[in-house]
DNA sequence: TAAATAGTGTCTTTAAGACATTATCGC
DNA sequence: GCGATAATGTCTTAAAGACACTATTTA
């Protein structure tokens, strides 16, 4: 297979192409997964890779990750953040090719398997997967569990009301821990992201579940307080 | 002038070319500032502009930054983080060139003004700036402050040994804001990123000032303990 | 000894961790 | 009533914020 070049107008060797790779992740059966498709073509033909690929000129990176996603996989319409750009010119065989990752965190249920060759795998326990797409997993993998408590990112793998005990199982998916119960329930109380609604689960054994609601569906940020030294409020003087 | 256009090898368009643009931030006079080069050349000819420029096939996107830099501004070695890809394809009236930009922290004394046409503006209070790399300095200002407490990235900014003033100067330099002195020095010692030596300094009015360093030059995170509930100890049951 | 600067101590409030206890369901 | 599950309360420790006070230098 020859490497494949690329050359500008003013007579420069340019990059072949960009690629635009979406790290899809989603907790399957408590544990963190990833949306890989199989290679069917060489190179690297057998491998799992991520549901990425050539970005056209006249699409935003972050257009192309969607794009490809849903050719790929069927998924659409997911709220992807940029992750990493994999620069290095010996990345991929087939030339320079250089890509662009996005983030993703999202229900597995939304993939509807059987009518794609795409396949979740958990993030501990890969196959053999093509090109870097491993570090770019990890990478991803990474930023997930450090956003988790620091955004409602979560928000859309629950159902517009929710349980305590759903938001808790849902939290220790994706980070690989487990949480004390009550202090789960505190710490997601005071992050000011989920609200109370008056209402209750029914029809289940045992004590009946409150349900909370998000605050905010769309991507945000917990507004608890920082943890670096409290700047000086206005009106006070700074001794030195 | 012509947009600067190309074709890969299997007759597709692809990326006239990639920049790395470094967005070189450093403490002066008390308030963060940015290294930026006046442009030249069109497009936007005087404009300020990131100290970037377009990679080679054999270089890693974070070499060029460092290449780029030390032929626009003189300086050279510094440690650089990659921060964020810009692709929108208009983004550039050249043609279709994908920004991937580096962010560093650096003592504004390293650059040798006069040696270069290379200037510091305030970032709060910058000229008019080519492409978008308005954004881009903001994005740069935005990651610079969050880490600030979680890394010993403004190591780099103080001497081998230096005072607990001294560092709280310049972190409120970085951060834009004012932090009271004892719990500053808490904050510091607490992190444990820096080590007392048992040296003060002489010479100067007022009760003489004890000597720190760092315990680590090297990019480090602060092992602050986690904000996030408790994972419950090994062993421990959790109840449901 | 006054002015300037740096460092210490400590009181209060808030958050985090651990865990015992109470509440409410289906059966 | 019993097992199952969810929610509350609370005791303890640690961190953060505010600020009074003490210490050590130069001029």
């Amino acid at each position: 297979m020859p490497r494949l070049t690329a050359v500008n107008s003013a007579g420069y060797n340019a990059p072949a192409a960009l690629t635009a790779d979406p790290v899809i992740l989603a907790p399957l059966s408590g544990r963190l997964h990833v949306l890989l498709v199989r290679r069917e073509e060489p190179p690297q033909q057998g491998r799992w890779a991520l549901p990425g690929g050539f970005m056209n000129d006249d699409e935003l990176p972050e257009q192309t990750a969607q794009r490809k996603l849903t050719e790929k996989t069927g998924v659409g319409g997911v709220y992807l953040e940029q992750l990493h750009t994999y620069g290095d010119p010996n990345r991929d065989p087939r030339g320079w090719i250089v890509s662009i990752s996005y983030l993703a965190l999202i229900d597995a249920a939304v993939l509807h398997e059987g009518a794609t060759t795409a396949r979740w795998f958990p993030v501990d326990d890969l196959p053999e997967v093509a090109f870097d797409h491993g570090a770019v997993i990890a990478d991803g993998t990474e930023r997930l569990r450090g956003k988790l408590w620091y955004s409602n990112i979560a928000v859309g793998l629950l159902p517009e009301r929710f349980t305590m005990p759903q938001a808790r199982r849902l939290y220790e998916a994706i980070s690989g821990v487990t949480y004390e119960a009550s202090n789960f329930r505190r710490e997601l109380e005071q992050s000011g992201l989920v609200r109370g609604t008056g209402e209750v689960v029914k029809g289940v054994p045992g004590r009946p579940a409150m349900l909370y609601e998000f605050v905010e569906r769309r991507p945000a940020w917990s507004p608890r307080r920082s943890r670096t030294p409290a700047a000086i409020r206005a009106g006070a003087v700074a001794r030195s």
